[in-house]
RNA sequence: GGGCCUAUAGCUCAGUUGGUUAGAGCGCACCCCUGAUAAGGGUGAGGUGGCUGGUUCGACUCCAGCUAGGCCCA
């Protein structure tokens, strides 16, 4: 037979036949996808679709409108997409409508820093205009790098937290907290440049090297105090301080309630300190003769009162505080709960006043006493000198420390209290309502609720005040008569239809009179004169008022959500801001349920940074191996901890991608001649190996059920894939590459072949198109169009879970059968390596085998060499097996016999066949073979 | 410093109420095939279970401490 016969053979044999490329090229496709999806019009389509179905409703947390998507805001989105797309799969009407957060601190300050000294002159309803285009910008760029991971939702319409309608929901939710009592004002340290005599946010904070004074100061101790009552002499507890200039505010000295004091006695006085510091203090002191004369814990000192050692009418209280250290200083604190956030938090907890001896400009008060008018850095020396004149400052010298400074004028920026506004947790019991609450919500991962729990409990009343420009003012006015705060139904209710007419710019652009009803007049004096408040919403009650302003207002959506699914940083966050504005409004979550991921980490766990070089551009993915790489690297791993990424991890998933991809290309190869509507063939009518792989099928399609329920993405993958790997190509697909290829096209054999692919590709398309968005839908439109019932894979239903396919019987003789037949490529193996075979249809296999196994196999004999991909396979008693043969050592009395096969090659099958040549017509092929070309 | 969380083969993940030689797929090595071909098949080698103690007849699994890392506070 010469090489043109041989190719002849060939071409009549049924290859494969598929457009469908093998290389994904992802980064050209997608956006092809993303053009046919936004031709079709998806979202309204599926819309449509879904009309009337139950909703699940997926409510997603606005990010912030500045800079690029990274990889944790695209793991983000993407696990929504796969939960929306699978509930939308599976009989819910889904819609998703994004949000973005666009007020705010950060774009604020990059306008500002465009602007450069033009910011100090514009408008602040100019300002907030280029703040508005800002923040849009960015809504766009970020809404095409969403679509492009192929993210389906509402990208036209989305929400944003500057549309009127939005920030007035900002006024309605104010308005019902403050009518409910939850709403008060309250003095709170904040940082404040005094030379730009502004407020600042942590961000707007750099850190230098300052020189500081550095004291310890005497505080007179005036109570009775039992350890020390026995001594005559003045005692003083002795504290440390780096800014004098705040003693004027003291109002007590923090101790650690742990930690051991000791009073010493010298010199005809008795100083108490904390007993680590013992020798550094005496050493700094100059103090070289003294003696120990009491010890005892900082507990034992709670409340003992001490005179102000600047003023001597007033007192300062000793309070315990954990906080305090005693790796420098005295051990002993200087409080001062209006120029610091621990003295602040102290203050609260022992219902300390907080007393503002600071005015905007930096100077003193007429509260600070005798030191009024000074501008405080300056009034350093003086409060030293008068220390130093009524003897309390037994050590004065001076400190270089990395000091907190304004990102603007890099002066040295102070704590001052400033009148803010407060949610209160407790007033109305609004803490007890939210933990009633959390424990009525669904949380995943379990600990989740936990953390929300532990951070409720114990966080203190929300500071919903900022004093800047970018966002949402705070509903308020004063009387210009009586100064009282005026909120009232009538208030809210006009500046309310203000918002939803004007947007919030009105606030800065009308006068109070204006925006108030006409003739509206103080409800406590009557005035008719109003100022309006400075101050703006923060954010997170801008971003937490969500459900509010969209859940409750857009009419395809529902209140409460099913779920909210965010990053675990959001306990603190969005997931409090919006359980505190709605219970406190509606007694109850607005979610049912809340999903937790962790943060996207590098390979070695830790947190991308550019000094690290381990950052992964998630758009730098997507151009490089296309989105569907970055969905499935999502979908294999488990979120519920921290995510990692790197080059060899998508790497991996890169290869599993391909795997999947070229499973589907054989499975649509081999469907090129097939019709289901004339060549499918009844399930009775398939063998059983057949049964067995829908058995299979159906079971996976179980477990993948089950996974995407509960939010198992990664369980599925691996399911997914081990499936594909293990069923499908070393398996089911192998075996039946000989009856696709050399059975008569149209034969039975080939035809039930055929069903079954047919049936998984539409099963398995289905069940990984809510993760391979791109992809899937590639392959669905490579099936034939007269069963494409719809347009896109996203508008077909989930896949149905067929019980017919179920035979655990047959599963089990089938399981058996193939577990056998691994036996035999290890016993293959180790002919292939003795030279004996090569291709494994050059051999015979003889089992030997006893009892119900030998029954088994010799029911299905005549099948045994077409599962085994041998070219036959013969079954004896155990005993019978010769001397030199593989025993398995994992079923029991299993002997296996490789020997060349018998006969000759079959030139068209490539199997070796007894029957080769019996054909006059076709002398190099076996009978299958000569008969299929026959017609016989 | 505090709260919550994580730590199983190179990678991604399983490991049932503590109980025989800790599993899977990938990757890797070697081999086969060249009719899924920048594919496909087979076999095999990889783990002192972060570390240290403790409880127990027995611990990857329970307890304590430590180390490394993450989020949030301070």
């Amino acid at each position: 037979m010469n090489e043109q016969a041989k190719q002849d053979y060939k071409s009549t044999l049924n290859l494969p036949q598929t457009e469908f490329p093998m290389k994904a090229n992802l980064p050209q496709r997608e956006p092809e996808m993303l053009k046919f999806w936004a031709d079709i019009d998806l979202y309204k389509a599926i819309r449509s679709v879904s009309k009337g179905k139950p909703k699940f409703i997926l409510h997603d947390g606005p990010p912030y409108a500045n800079g690029d998507i990274h990889a944790g805001t695209a793991m983000n989105k993407i696990l929504k997409d796969i939960i929306v797309k699978y509930k939308t799969m599976a009989g819910f009407d889904s819609p998703y409508v994004p949000g973005w957060d666009c007020h705010g601190q950060p774009i604020e300050h990059n306008v500002e820093k465009q602007l450069g000294e033009k910011a100090k002159t514009i408008s602040q309803v100019d300002f907030r205009k280029l703040c508005q285009d800002y923040a849009m910008r960015y809504v766009d760029i970020q809404r095409e790098q969403f679509m492009r991971l192929g993210v389906s939702g509402d990208w036209f319409d989305p929400y944003l937290t500057l549309k009127h309608e939005y920030e007035a929901t900002n006024v309605k939710t104010f308005g019902e907290l403050y009518k409910r009592g939850l709403v008060y004002k309250r003095r709170k340290p904040i940082h404040w440049c005094v030379k730009d005599q502004t407020a600042l946010a942590e961000a707007e904070i750099e850190y230098r090297d300052e020189v500081s004074p550095s004291i310890y100061v005497k505080f007179p101790l005036k109570s009775e105090f039992e350890p020390v009552k026995t001594f005559d002499e003045p005692k003083f507890i002795v504290i440390w301080t780096t800014t004098p200039w705040t003693l004027p505010a003291n109002v007590a000295v923090a101790v650690h309630p742990e930690a051991d004091y000791v009073a010493i006695r010298t010199a005809g006085e008795i100083l108490i300190f904390a007993e680590a510091r013992l020798e550094v203090v005496a050493t700094e002191t100059g103090i070289a003769d003294y003696e120990v004369v009491a010890k005892f814990k900082g507990a034992d000192m709670e409340f003992l009162k001490c005179e102000h050692p600047l003023f001597s009418e007033k007192e300062s209280v000793v309070v315990l505080a954990d906080y305090v250290g005693l790796d420098t200083g005295t051990g002993a604190v200087h409080t001062a709960p209006g120029h610091g956030q621990e003295d602040y938090l102290t203050g609260l907890k022992y219902d300390l006043p907080a007393p503002m001896p600071v005015d905007a400009a930096g100077h003193f008060t007429k509260e600070a006493g005798q030191f009024a008018g000074m501008y405080i850095i300056k009034a350093n020396k003086a409060i030293i000198e008068y220390l130093k004149e009524k003897n309390l400052l037994p050590y004065d010298t001076e400190i270089a420390h990395s000091y907190p400074c304004c990102w603007r004028c890099k002066n040295p920026v102070v704590f001052r209290a400033t009148e803010q506004w407060f949610i209160s947790m407790d007033i109305d019991d609004l803490r007890k309502e939210a933990l009633k609450s959390i424990a009525d919500v669904r949380w995943i991962p379990d600990w989740s609720i936990r953390r929300i729990n532990s951070m409720v409990e114990g966080r203190p009343d929300w500071c919903i005040s900022r004093q800047r420009s970018w966002g949402v003012p705070i509903p308020v006015f004063y009387c210009g008569d009586c100064q009282e705060d005026v909120v009232t139904e009538e208030t809210i209710k006009s500046v309310f239809e203000l918002f939803v007419k004007d947007g919030a710019d009105a606030w800065f652009d009308k006068s109070a009179e204006e925006i108030l009803p006409q003739g509206y007049t103080c409800p406590k004096c009557s005035g008719k004169k109003f100022v309006k408040e400075t101050d703006i919403l923060d954010v997170w009650f801008e971003s937490g008022v969500s459900h509010e302003g969209v859940l409750k207002t857009r009419e395809e959506l529902k209140w409460p959500a099913d779920i909210y699914v965010e990053g675990s940083d959001q306990h603190r966050g969005w997931f409090q801001s919006s359980l505190m504005t709605s219970v406190g409004v509606y007694h109850r979550a607005p979610y049912d349920a809340v999903l937790t991921h962790g943060f996207v980490v590098d390979k070695d766990g830790r947190k991308m940074s550019k000094s690290l070089g381990n950052v992964v551009n998630p758009l730098d993915v997507i151009e490089k191996s296309g989105a569907d790489i970055l969905r499935l690297w999502v979908a294999s791993s488990d979120y519920t901890v921290d995510v990692a990424i790197s080059p060899d991890i998508l790497k991996h998933v890169g290869d599993a991608y391909r795997r999947i991809r070229n499973t589907f290309r054989f499975m649509i190869g081999n469907l090129f001649d097939y019709d289901p509507e004339t060549d499918a063939v009844a399930y009775d009518e398939l063998l059983e190996l057949d049964k067995w792989a829908l058995h299979q099928m159906t079971q996976l399609l179980k477990t993948v059920t089950a996974s995407y329920e509960s939010y198992r993405f990664h369980g599925m993958y691996h399911a997914v894939y081990n499936f594909f790997t293990n069923e499908l190509s070393s398996l089911y697909l192998d075996i039946l590459k000989d009856r696709l290829y050399a059975s008569a096209a149209g034969s039975r054999e080939r035809r039930a072949a055929q069903t079954v692919l047919f049936e998984m590709l539409q099963v398995y398309t289905g069940m990984l198109a809510p993760v391979l968005a791109f992809t899937c839908e590639e392959a669905w439109s490579y099936l034939p169009e007269a069963v494409r019932k719809t347009r896109s894979v996203h508008l077909s239903e989930w896949p149905v879970l067929n019980e017919g396919y179920l035979d655990a019987e047959l599963a089990a003789r089938w399981d058996k059968i193939l577990k056998i037949r691994g036996e035999a490529s290890k016993a293959l193996e180790e002919a292939r390596n003795a030279k004996l075979i090569g291709n494994s249809l050059e051999a015979r296999v003889e089992l030997y085998v006893d009892g119900a196994t030998k029954e088994l196999l010799e029911r299905y004999e005549s099948q045994l060499a077409q599962m085994f991909i041998v070219s036959s396979v013969e079954v004896d008693r155990f005993e019978a097996a010769p001397a030199e043969v593989f025993k398995s050592d994992v079923i029991e009395a299993l002997a296996i016999k490789v020997l060349p096969a018998r006969g000759s090659k079959c030139e068209r099958c490539w199997r070796y066949e007894d029957t080769v040549g019996e054909s006059s017509q076709h002398k190099g092929l076996c009978a299958r073979c000569a008969g299929v070309l026959t017609g016989a």
